[in-house]
DNA sequence: GTCTATAACCGGATAGAC
DNA sequence: GTCTATCCGGTTATAGAC
């Protein structure tokens, strides 16, 4: 029978991870951790043995959900068109869901390099996949030629920096105005995918 | 005659500014900020009472450099084409040198969105004529109809994405090597500006 | 496994001499 | 204005009872 609470670890992993995300590594408190999941300070040390121990946990937890999402969506689309589509639309759908795990992510790479070096190998992209998406779409006369990476790149770009540009957007375009700021994102897809489209399609009946 | 050391108070913002940067807010200490001015932690507080006001006053240094040359582009632009070419570009130039400043800046706008307040009214901007520009290029034929704050939304994604992005581009599109990824930002104003005008532009051959 | 209490340390801030 | 020495609060981490 599946008891009804989770265990000790995952409350703490949880809870872990919602601080970590907000406050990130340094402004994080083993205490706040421990409040948020609903016990002692200590008992955190007996489950992992430092700060940074549990910091490490969460972060490639975090990290990669966010590589296996890239990974499956390039893997699973037969063509550019379906993989722009699939791309854009799963990646602002699972930030709308946490939005501050870009930033956080982000953050925590730019402050430690290395960090990325075992996710790598763990969850490395099929990049000759993508590749040969751009070059089947180039051949049949549908798109124009491109760079993958910066392709990808503008992809993610518009897809994710919008979420860590929150207090930017709100501030200096939106008025301030959260419901301005939740209707933009709705479009958001949209626009992208069409965006991008518009771009890379020589002529727009095509697409 | 002009002192070949500037004054201790510049000293102090300088290394702050460095420090702040590369640490972030509370990653930070105001003894590394000392050693980087070579001068005695004491001094901080003589100048600065504290370390929070020391923090403000270099973020409405930094950040305000970002914002006057968006409204310096936006301003001084003749039509919608010619601020695409200026916007990227400067943006991409600027950061550049200082690669590290869009992540101290978003980090600390998310960490505290208040810090944004003061800087709207100070560095608003200019967001009619901005709206001006694509409806003069819209109506002259030149360019589809586009969201304003979807447009300038992407440019800025494109612009400074790559950089936030630096450690996860590098992992895992570039093989860890350096030399590529300078070559792929050297390459990446021309990339961003053609990728952007094809998007707008209905006929390519008018772009 | 979980708790309370406390050790050990660190970092921002101040006192006071020069 | 600049320094040395020090205080004091907060935070990680451990000891030890239950």
């Amino acid at each position: 029978m599946v008891s009804v609470t989770e265990n000790t670890e995952q409350k703490i992993i949880d809870a872990a991870c919602k601080v970590f995300i907000l406050k990130g590594m340094d402004g994080a408190r083993m205490q706040e951790i421990a409040d948020e999941a609903g016990i002692n300070k200590a008992l955190l040390h007996y489950y992992f043995r430092s700060k940074n121990k549990l910091f490490d946990r969460v972060f490639v937890e975090i990290f990669s959900g966010i590589t296996t999402l890239l990974s499956d969506v390039v893997s699973s689309s037969a063509d550019i068109v379906e993989l722009i589509d699939n791309m854009v639309h799963n990646y602002i759908h699972l930030i709308s869901e946490r939005p501050f795990v870009p930033d956080f992510v982000l953050h925590e790479l730019n402050r430690n390099p290395q960090l990325i070096v075992e996710q790598i190998k763990l969850n490395g992209i099929d990049f000759s996949k993508f590749q040969q998406l751009i070059i089947n779409g180039v051949t049949k006369n549908k798109i124009r030629p491109i760079n993958p990476v910066h392709l990808i790149v503008n992809i993610l770009s518009m897809c994710i920096f919008p979420f860590v540009a929150k207090p930017i957007i709100m501030g200096f375009m939106l008025n301030g105005d959260e419901a301005k700021y939740q209707h933009f994102i709705d479009e958001r897809t949209e626009h992208v995918t069409t965006f991008i489209k518009n771009s890379l399609f020589i002529n727009p009946a095509e697409k």
